[in-house]
DNA sequence: CTGTTAGCGCCTTCAT
DNA sequence: ATGAAGGCGCTAACAG
């Protein structure tokens, strides 16, 4: 079994021409393709489709440098946050003929440096990260090899780069104020890492919108977590439920963080939301089926990818084209984790 | 920029040697590296590295027929399933030097024909399925290339095909008896699409257990879901509660379906677990923060996933290997949507 | 132990 | 409009 692939040549010979003349036939290339007769090209494409042909893409590649191929970094698939959006980027990148490479990084260095190696050397024609941090060495060595490279969901602080992400200080304003409109004053930010856009955005927006309440933070009512996970969201929510007992609101910079939350609260016999409320950000998947439902900023997780994997083709076909940078707006979902102050007795 | 990559002839140049023999050198077929003098290897071997030189993927897969990539192919990336499932797969197959070419069929057999086309005329190495019905004709297909395939969470009937997935006719039996030790004798079963192996086995794990507790199923206690969406959960459950509003629990084949229900008996005032108990099936992250927090079986997913690479990588280099069909154990995990019966008045 | 040779399958410039 | 020829970078069979 295992017949044989069929070659460029089988269906030279099969249709009478030289191997070249069937290269120029199949060509997606137009003008080269308007170089040959017509009636010559259909009967090539013909044959060809009859049999099936498929170009050896290692050969092709070879002599072209290209891999139609696209890797993409991530820090881990088993965050609901990304599958979405990977799920946008192979859809659009398959239906442009190309394959991604998939690798997760952990937001670990090393291991995005090995899997970028393993990616470079395997030729991809574009990287896609979702790993950046705000100024990324890594990405800078990827520009300094002339590949096209598009961020995804975090961005430059310095907006060098081709990126596709939600308007995070749209998003965190949406959130406090809608806490503010419930009567809210005495709020928490959970704030993420500060090395990640999505984590100095959203704490910046939280301070200015906050200010341009006339609401003052109190010093330390703002806490880092180290990353975004439930495990410092439980463990920063703790620290700030005991230093400030009288906060009957929190702005969590994720998800995560706001799930971590959920946990100090139930350990502590803090209701929410009668006596807390939260707010999250990303909308992941299933935030709307724990309880109580969490009030998040979504946004368009699918477009998103789809989008940035856009920006790389257009890249890869013209790697001059402008650095666009694309926001995609946010929206708040209200569910049940907020409500209207309460007073709170001490 | 973009310095001219270096090639094995540069490396071969500055190591005084024929590239032949530069490539031997460098091979990681041992064999071949030993015909080699070792001291001319280590000359050959360092000048490589301080060049960093890294071999064409695409020169030498068009020689070798190897591309040292596998396809996957799951239904959606975006079920919860499947995300610790591919993340065992790339960390086994990364380490062991392939890469990972992803696809979601989203159960469609023309878009499964497609992206399996496109993997192989990639020359993938083998393919990991996760989409595999009962009898699967793209399976026979990709055997007859002489290609390795091995599927995961789902099997064939006849186990001819290497796979990895966990007991479900176990998980079921767990499941069962757990909520027959809680009283209940009134058990319902929400089925699933009956040409994967995952509905059928648990179907069959329904009766037979059902039976050796020495309870008679009655007809049409058992729904038949079309597919494992939540959708279909909550349609199959309101027609079960319809017919039989003395059940007092359900087995539902998975969590999407039991999350379904969830919201069938919120549209109907039936409280979870007092009036009714339900179980569900993958324990898929989330399961446990949602409310109540769902009774259900766990499987190691991501060991899963990486023991099926395990096998992929064996068949790459033994395609005689034996079929293996490896099952992880399920276990139950006892949350809140399960409890004793209790009477019940009609 | 190492050099030689001959492609893998395709594209593309140069002739014709 | 088509044929001829060379080569992308690497490996492997064959000499020496």
């Amino acid at each position: 079994m295992a017949a044989r692939r069929v070659t460029l040549r089988d269906i030279a010979r099969l249709a009478e021409v030289h191997p070249g003349t069937a290269s120029r036939a199949l060509s997606d290339d137009e003008k080269l393709k308007k170089l040959v007769n017509p009636e010559t090209a259909a009967r090539v494409q013909r044959i060809a489709k009859e049999m099936n042909y498929n170009p050896d893409p290692a050969a092709r590649s070879l002599k072209t440098r290209r891999s139609h191929s696209v890797g993409v970094l991530i820090p881990d698939i088993t965050n609901p946050l990304f599958p979405p959006i990977i799920r946008g980027i192979e859809d659009c990148l398959g239906g442009n003929g190309f394959v991604v490479l998939l690798g997760n990084t952990d937001d670990d260095s090393k291991r995005e440096r090995m899997l970028l190696d393993g990616m470079l050397s395997r030729r991809v024609d574009a990287m896609i990260l979702a790993t950046a941090k705000r100024d990324h060495d890594v990405v800078v060595d990827i520009v300094a090899q002339d590949l096209p490279v598009v961020l995804v969901n975090r961005v430059l602080d310095n907006h060098a780069i081709p990126s596709v992400a939600t308007d995070d200080m749209a998003g965190i304003r949406m959130a406090v104020n809608h806490l503010i409109s419930l009567g809210h004053t005495k709020i928490a930010h959970l704030a993420g890492p500060q090395e990640f856009s999505t984590g100095a955005n959203r704490i910046k927006s939280f301070y200015l919108t906050m200010n341009a309440a006339g609401i003052e933070v109190e010093p330390n009512m703002v806490s880092y977590a180290e990353s975004f996970s439930q495990a410092e969201g439980a463990k920063r929510c703790r620290e700030l439920m005991a230093a400030f007992p009288d906060v009957t609101a929190i702005v969590a910079a994720n998800d995560m963080l706001a799930i971590g939350c959920y946990q100090a609260f139930e350990e502590s016999g803090i209701r929410c939301p009668e006596d807390i409320s939260i707010v999250g950000f990303n909308d992941a998947p299933f935030s709307d089926k724990i309880s109580p439902p969490l009030t998040s900023i979504t946004f368009p997780h699918y477009q998103v990818g789809f989008e940035a994997a856009n920006l790389a083709v257009e890249r890869i076909h013209n790697p001059n084209s402008a650095t666009k940078v694309l926001f995609l707006p946010p929206e708040l979902v209200v569910r049940k984790s907020t409500t209207a102050v309460s007073v709170k007795l001490k």
